[in-house]
DNA sequence: CCCTGGCACTCGGAAAGCCGGAGTGCTAAG
DNA sequence: CTTAGCACTCCGGCTTTCCGAGTGCCAGGG
């Protein structure tokens, strides 16, 4: 960690501020008359000459002024920001979202709209990837002779349905006991459990099997099969305020961004490194590791229900954003959703 | 309608065609090359002049070639195209996602998908708004003591859930008869008449209401009155192939065209107009009336359930797209999509 | 020793000028 | 009516010029 001169700091946390807010190389001169410093120029001029030689900042060519490098960015957050909590704006926008009493899936859902909103950059949401939840109960419930809806309830809350056309018919308390006894014989296993060991039944497909069960098994297994399984568990909204960055809209790198928006490997990689540690986590340009996010920072948080970590909510900008802003919404928000999450389950 | 020898027709196709493939303004001379034209430059150039005057081409300025204009496109489509079946690749990569037998929930948006790969450019699909369609039955599952999840499945098969937590606890037979009770009641109108009812009787709090009637209209209300009736019915996928075109690339055009797929109020007013009748649709340039669909055109085809319109499938590209190619694709999309949601349904 | 004013230097970006090419419109001849 | 020829236009790309912003360095002053 290099140390600086608390005058250096002062100096680069001036020139970061001012780099975020008009995206402008920043000069010597300017620097002076905008942070009110009480130095010339030229002294201005050798301490910046000092933070290049550090790699925090630099220029873009001889004579522009300077900007700041991710070293700077990273440096800068690290060191130099005081988080504040949300302007007083902002935190009752997100509060408004969050005293809207609804579903728990519906109000992760919505988030990801909360943070794009709020902050002008993309909100991302990751859900708990399906397979990985507690299975919680399952419900046949008849639709018509020839179609059955399968209901699993998983222990956080989510609600997965489906439909499916089964061999034959069965009378209402058919399902009802079929439910019943599959319910009992899967109590507390995960989704990706359940889904192993409806496989091993089939395949076993042992007579001593209760025929009750043996037709639930049957129908359940079309459900832990289909995809909704695994679907990706992320959601993603305002890609769109991207575009109002300049340095992202030059096309090729833009249309590698938004891929990686619609493919979501990517950044469900990154979420998932995000999960492991708890409070708001910064990864600053090629931090990430992932091309598509090059000048791109990415702000997550990760969120729990019942004090275990089952999410992440973060935001996606030029890595030219307003960290501290960005930092304290993101952090706030996953705090709710947390409190919203845990509050509304038990009871 | 104007009437053109059947000479400057096949030159406009020509044109057409050829502006399409290369984006370029194209020239007399490339004209004559590239179509195998019998006569020379300058009878084009002859002709291409009468093209203008009747508004169906022009010119970016005085020594660039010639570009379609938004009659000329239209005048294209609507005389000169013949529409052939999509290209065979196309056709199997649409029919296997059809062949996965799904929920028609998750086909339905699945479609949005499909379409914005076949094409390479946005796939939109308007599903039907919940208010409008039909009731089938609601039911009560108890999740826990203080936790009732409530199913809601419509006519046309989707399904809506949603957890609600009731004043008191009901056991699971109470539910099972609240159930039974309220279908009765309900059965057969749509959501918007439910929820209309649904108020009334709450209002009216009547005393005769049976016991079980009065929770089950407590119950369902919560469902009815939630926003989910009220969402915007409609999914779009695939926005970032729209980035590799460079008449859409640039700035405040493209902002305006992906605010519009967020707001989706303006692609849902264009999809409502689209379903009054049947076939396939084409809004070309303005023609759509929005300013953020200025320099695109939106081909749409409506969906049907047993021979009832429900919904649009559709594709929303620059207004220098393959018609052919994606009409075809559109149209066996929406009645595929047609076929699979019927057939699936009776039985 | 550090700060500061001064000065020469560098470089990017805008403006201006200069082709070359592509394409047109017109005209006159076949 | 078609076509070859020709003059003309205008864009795009290229170079040139110029200006301003900003730097680095140096020498003088606190």
């Amino acid at each position: 960690m290099v140390s600086l001169t608390p005058r250096a700091e002062r100096l680069l946390k001036a020139l970061i501020e001012q780099y975020i807010a008009e995206g402008q190389p920043v000069g010597s001169r300017t620097l002076v008359k905008q942070a009110g410093l009480e130095f010339s120029p030229a002294t201005v001029r050798n301490i910046m000459s000092d933070l290049e030689e550090f790699g925090l900042i630099r220029s873009p060519h001889t004579s522009a002024g300077r900007v700041p490098t991710e070293r700077g960015y990273r440096f800068f957050v690290n060191t130099l920001l005081a988080v504040k909590p949300p302007k007083t704006w902002d935190m009752t926008s997100i509060e408004d979202r969050f005293l809207a009493d609804q579903d728990p899936q519906q109000l992760i859902e919505s988030v990801s709209g909360l943070l794009s909103q709020v902050t002008k950059l993309a909100g991302i949401v990751r859900v708990p990837r399906r397979a990985d939840v507690g299975f919680l109960q399952l419900d046949f419930l008849a639709l018509s002779s020839t179609r059955v809806l399968v209901i699993l309830v998983t222990q956080d809350g989510q609600v997965l349905n489906r439909v499916i056309h089964p061999k034959r018919p069965y009378s209402a308390s058919e399902l009802q006991q079929a439910a019943n006894v599959f319910n009992g014989a899967y109590a507390g296993l995960s989704l990706a459990e359940v889904r192993r060991s409806l496989v091993d039944a089939l395949r076993r497909d042992s007579e001593d099997m209760q025929q009750i069960l043996r037709s639930a098994v049957e129908m359940a297994h079309q459900v832990f099969a289909g995809e909704a399984m695994s679907e990706a568990p992320l959601f993603v909204s305002g890609e769109s305020n991207l575009l109002a960055f300049p340095e992202l809209s030059n096309t090729e790198k833009l249309r590698r961004l938004f891929e990686a928006f619609t493919a979501k490997q990517d950044l469900l990689h990154l979420l998932d490194q995000s999960m492991v540690s708890q409070g708001v986590q910064i990864f600053i340009g090629a931090e990430s590791g992932y091309e598509a996010l090059e000048s791109c920072s990415v702000v997550t948080a990760p969120y729990e229900v019942d004090g275990q970590i089952v999410g992440t909510v973060g935001v996606v900008g030029p890595t030219r954003m307003s960290y501290d802003r960005v930092i304290s919404v993101v952090d706030v928000t996953a705090r709710l959703l947390s409190g919203a999450l845990s509050h509304g389950l038990p009871g």
